[in-house]
DNA sequence: TTGAAAGCGCTAACAG
DNA sequence: CTGTTAGCGCTTTCAA
């Protein structure tokens, strides 16, 4: 009755064989080098094989070749929309390769990141995309030396012992702020998160470094207002401190686009229109950034090209023997909607939605640079 | 200088063996059945492999054992956040057990499908977890005879061929309708996709449903609004429609939050009031839902549930010899926020955000139907 | 061009 | 309790 218990043995090349009536090795090169075999063998072999519905059984390859057909990739959480689209980048890339995504969520634990290191390991993946969950990368040194090849998502590679994707964190912070000194304003806030946050303090320094090329004294044209969590709740709660600012800020940079949220839904609480009266950008540029009223302004990251960056990084380690470990650096874009308006605007926005800065590719790479080895 | 290079030769458990001054066999035993090892023995051959770093060669155990430590999943899209939580829950479950997760995405298109399903066949997994991209299963019963269990995510098993875990979209679109004939509303509007997409036609069913247990006819009751794509846009134009609905609806379902979203949008835009006007209801309760304003009402599915839930139904078909293949079924959830209110209540809402219909778990499990084999 | 045979690293059955 | 051994399915010389 039921077909499916245990499933009938599985199908070898030996099966096939047979069937074909040819011997062991020619199977295997129809599956390898058919280029080697009679055209009339192989017709006859490949013929069978689809009768039978053979599929070759990976660790049989693998445990005779030494690799595996797999990549890993590890992040915080696989849920998370910043690494799922990075994912689906990876995904895109190494399936046009014929390898097989594993993925894995470390919570940000360095506990759980080990246990999940250790599960990939067995699998002899050819490599794992990882953005690690602990400042200490000794363990994937090691994991390299025991020859898994690691590549450092969204993080940068100290010394150059591993190849890394990145975002410039800088350079957003710098973008949002830039976009609002340009338009006017001469004292903004920022919104931020903990500083221990690597993102979060390089988002300043970019907000900082826009003042000075601005020609502000950053201490003077920057308002920090720091949040515990960049949340809505915290976006929020912010509201109170940013308006309580003096001199007043006219302008407000969040380090992503859910305190950005928080900071809007307060605002209107207070009765500020945005962005009339003052004016805020977000980061992140979420999917609901340009559904907001007023739709956001925001930075975007190429997430999908950060993924799809990294298992290029790594298949090309594999496949080049003269590989040198290297970053990848990419810029972030700014996405001007109607939440932004130059600083002495005070008429009702007439501006339209959804008008990009400019009409170049979303996700350029921009600089290369070569490190360590 | 640089150690990566290709990597130094893999330990195997000879090495271990070796050192530890035992025989392969014991290193093995030590794995596999610590307990018939002698302690001393155990912990000797133990420190060794911490030391040298040891991990198993899962290729060679599996080869050996026939089958592998991972578990397939199979989505339309791994950045699709309905998807991305599930995939959240299986891993969790997974993981627990040992297993790894290996996805993919179909694009919901039966030739990429086919594409990874061969990948994950070679891979020789335990099994795989897949969102159907064909309405044609039989690939599927194919690959389960051939010994890869399937487990269907967000489809019922036809026939009960297959296990599978849904959740109840005709229960959602009776909530969802339900709540706004309970607060006084005869005649509502919902923005629906095409009824083809099987979630469409569900929760259409079920907003008239909702009608008829109220005591109206849905026909005059439900004025039909379709759309060509549940987006912001396609909400967003609807809403013309929805006020020329003669008489006018005083509420309005949308088959998704991003409809939902343009419907609040229009509304606001056409000048008319939420909830004071019209009561707006949305469906899946994403993230942001509670952050506009007025705050969206929506329906939840219990997407991470789902995916744990189709994990434990495919460890506990290989286990248990006695499987019997069933449909696990979930409840949708309603959430109460602002959007919606009684329908003869004109006053601006003083109604506070983010209030839940009820105290019961977020994702309880109602229903476990039996069919088949 | 095709066939035979030797392992890849591990597990499990069996003998010491 | 420990050691020896025979494969799991596949790739790849090497000989025919």
């Amino acid at each position: 009755m039921d077909v499916t218990a245990a499933g009938p043995r599985r199908l070898t090349i030996r099966n096939v064989a047979e069937r074909a009536q040819v011997s062991l090795g020619t199977v295997s090169n129809v599956l390898n080098r058919p280029e080697m075999v009679a055209p009339a063998t192989r017709a006859r072999v490949r013929a069978v094989m689809d009768e039978l519905g053979f599929v070759r059984n990976t660790a049989a390859h693998q445990l005779r070749m030494g690799n595996s057909r797999s990549v890993s990739v590890v992040v915080h959480d696989v849920s998370n929309s910043f690494f799922t689209e990075a994912i689906r980048g990876i995904e895109d890339v190494t399936n046009d390769n014929g390898y097989v995504v594993i993925v894995s969520s470390s919570d940000a634990s360095a506990e759980r990141e080990k246990r999940c290191l250790r599960l990939v390991e067995e699998q002899r993946v050819l490599g794992v995309i990882i953005t690690p969950a602990d400042k200490d990368l000794g363990h994937l040194v090691r994991l390299q030396e025991h020859g898994t090849r690691v590549i450092l998502l969204d993080r940068h590679g100290p010394g150059g012992g591993f190849c890394s994707v990145a975002v410039d964190d800088v350079r957003g912070g710098e973008l949002a702020a830039a976009h609002l000194f340009s338009q006017g304003h001469r004292r903004i806030a920022m919104v931020n998160g903990p500083t221990e946050i690597r993102q979060c303090a390089d988002r300043r320094r970019g907000v900082r470094r826009a003042a000075r090329r601005a020609g502000f004294d950053p201490d003077t044209a920057i308002l920090d207002v720091p949040v515990a969590a960049l949340s809505a709740a915290g976006g929020q709660g912010a509201v109170a401190r940013v308006l309580a600012g003096s001199p007043a800020p006219t302008g407000v940079v969040c380090a992503n686009d859910m305190a950005a949220m928080g900071v809007l839904r307060g605002l209107r609480e207070a009765g500020v229109r945005v962005p009339d009266d003052i004016s805020v950008v977000g980061y992140d540029d979420i999917d609901f950034a340009a559904m907001l009223s007023p739709s956001l302004t925001s930075v975007r990251q190429p997430k999908y090209e950060l993924g799809a960056s990294a298992a290029r990084l790594l298949l090309e380690e594999v496949s080049d023997a003269t590989h040198t470990h290297r970053e990848v650096r990419f810029d972030p874009e700014l996405v001007v909607r109607s939440s932004s308006a130059p600083a002495s605007d005070r008429t009702a926005s007439a501006k339209p939605d959804s008008v990009s800065t400019n009409g170049t590719s979303r996700s350029r790479r921009t600089g290369v640079s070569r490190t360590g080895a």
